[in-house]
DNA sequence: CCGGAATCTGACATCGATGTCAAGCGGGTT
DNA sequence: AACCCGCTTGACATCGATGTCAGATTCCGG
């Protein structure tokens, strides 16, 4: 017997495992000379809980799970970093759970890991946070769930989100300040309703600066870089050039930098270009772009806060909870006066 | 009581609780009426087992730690996808555990996790699987161990690794026969050993094809853009400029490309440029970089299969499993003639 | 037709914690 | 002095599965 159990604790400190187990979780009605003289035995044993027993006699998990589309995305490991912190911190685990939503069987899948792990909560990521299917089933199974950054709030849930449209009314009114006029605008899929917001964000500023919205300035791309650089082609083609190019997400702002840069335009003296997420490319760009850092981490961890911490959760507004994190403008390279 | 337990199935098929378990863990001695029986039963139940009950009584914890440093790099993401579809696939589950080499208490989480989870494995990804008092902890809590590109093999676990070195050495081979002999390399930082295999690779296939490596062409940076483009400048300053450039890793080699977009120099025409790893970013430059596909999902897929089938085990080589898969260049737009 | 081995099957203890409940104890009320 | 109450504490059952072991059944060769 290599591990230690709540017994040898109980043994050595001459109490009962059930008094260990009240110190451990720190229950009320312990004596405190009792309860330092555990803490001390737990400390020289070196003893761990163990979460299976634990969990089995408690039916909590403390267990989250983080259900993502594409682990793989520079967005998904945000939000993962985010939730793994946030469990840490309150000493619970995180299992990741990849939902492929074009897979047979998916939700078969999803069910039977909420049912093995009974998970005492889920974090969804968007964009799979909006399938109904899916909320359907963590509603079926009573299993608490906050979403991250959704398009809609069903009102079994909890969200936290940013405000896309004001930030990119605070982008617009910043290009506005540098002088510009005429301002490009690349739109993100229909499909990904954030993207609209920003566009209404961009509008709204425009229009409360008196400035008009060349319709031709504004295009659809469907946020790869592949398709900013092909859009950044027609965009500085045009007869009367914008002086700055607005993008929904960073890597087709990234695509409308590298055509510029292949036509000859500088940036930021003859064309100022700014993105939308703070991802990482951002960065590896030259010259680096303005962006719109989302709090991707952030609300990942209050989403675990929102699940674990009734009181956090009561802060928030109780079952429903929505929250709303602040953003936060970043200004490099990219953007200069008109 | 929602939750279908062993009992009802066990009620409703007229056996015992036993014989239940017997079929769900497929072992010997059930009779076939009887095995298809509890099938049929279990499917009409849907009943899923407790993971956490057949934990305790089995001590098999069906799951798998995950160890990385930094959750959000997209090395990260891929090895982390590849364990979580080795995982799905043998109905084991993921638990994801940053290790922050430099918190204070890094190593007393890193036990807390494996006592409280009872972990079956662990994964290890670079480069934290180099590191030896990591590996001890490991050792020490007798948890079998599999990492993923490590530098160096410790005898206790297992790896899975890909060539560096020949790779590189293809890499080189491939822009010889393309007509270049004056050929730049970027190094890796000295504490990434597997760069230092890149580099003899490179030095390797000059030496084959009789090149002499000119040292003012080899310089070494940190794994970032900003190093690539720095050493970028130098290395297109040359008075006799090489007419290619490898680069250990992508975001070096992306440094190099927006370097030489910035000084005029044509990418593929003037200058060839390739990197390594086969990262996002190299996708969304212009022209695409010319890399080297390192199997990062495959090999921490390998690694779980290492870690769960015995099987597979065997024969990867037993205990000290040493597991090499195979790489694959991928060239794009970033290469051509010299 | 018998003995022994191989094959099935279930009763029961067990894994390591927590929930329930009742008993012990001291202090304040009437 | 009797009583009630709230704080402490531990005995015991319990969570839902699997391990152990022994009894029951079948199979086979002699």
């Amino acid at each position: 017997m290599s591990v230690v159990t709540i017994k040898d604790v109980a043994a050595r400190a001459g109490v009962s495992p059930k008094t260990v187990s009240r110190v451990i979780n720190g229950e009320a009605h312990v004596r405190p000379e009792l309860r330092d003289l555990v803490q001390k035995v737990v400390a020289e044993l070196d003893y761990r809980p163990n979460a299976f027993a634990r969990s089995l006699s408690s039916s909590r998990s403390y267990l989250l799970g983080l259900f993502i589309d594409d682990p793989v995305s520079g967005y998904a490991a945000d939000v993962q970093h985010g939730a793994l912190m946030g469990c840490r911190a309150r000493s619970y685990h995180l299992v990741v759970e990849p939902v492929d939503l074009t897979a047979p069987d998916w939700a078969g899948e999803v069910r039977a890991s909420i049912a093995a792990l009974r998970l005492d909560g889920a974090v969804v990521a968007p964009p799979i946070c909006d399938d109904a299917a899916l909320m359907a089933i963590f509603a079926e199974a009573g299993l608490p769930t906050v979403l991250v950054a959704p398009s809609i709030a069903p009102p079994t849930s909890g969200t936290v989100r940013m405000d896309d449209r004001r930030a990119a009314q605070e982008m617009t009114d910043y290009l506005i300040a540098l002088g510009h006029r005429r301002i490009g605008f690349v739109q993100g899929p229909l499909s990904h309703s954030a993207s609209a917001r920003r566009e209404e964000g961009f509008r709204a500023a425009m229009a409360a600066a008196g400035l008009a919205v060349d319709e031709s300035c504004v295009m659809r791309g469907d946020f790869t870089s592949r398709s900013g650089m092909e859009l950044g082609e027609h965009l500085l083609a045009l007869p009367e050039r914008p002086t700055a190019a607005f993008a929904a997400n960073d890597d087709m702002a990234l695509g409308v930098l590298i055509t510029a840069m292949k036509l000859g335009i500088a940036v930021p003296e003859q064309l100022s270009v700014c993105g939308f997420d703070d991802a990482p490319s951002s960065r590896a760009a030259w010259p680096q772009l303005t962006t719109v850092r989302q709090p991707k981490a952030e609300m990942a961890m209050a989403a675990v806060d929102i699940l674990v911490d009734p009181e956090f959760r009561r802060k928030a507004g109780g079952e429903g909870s929505q929250l709303m994190l602040p953003h936060e403008m970043v200004v490099r390279g990219s953007t200069g006066p008109a």
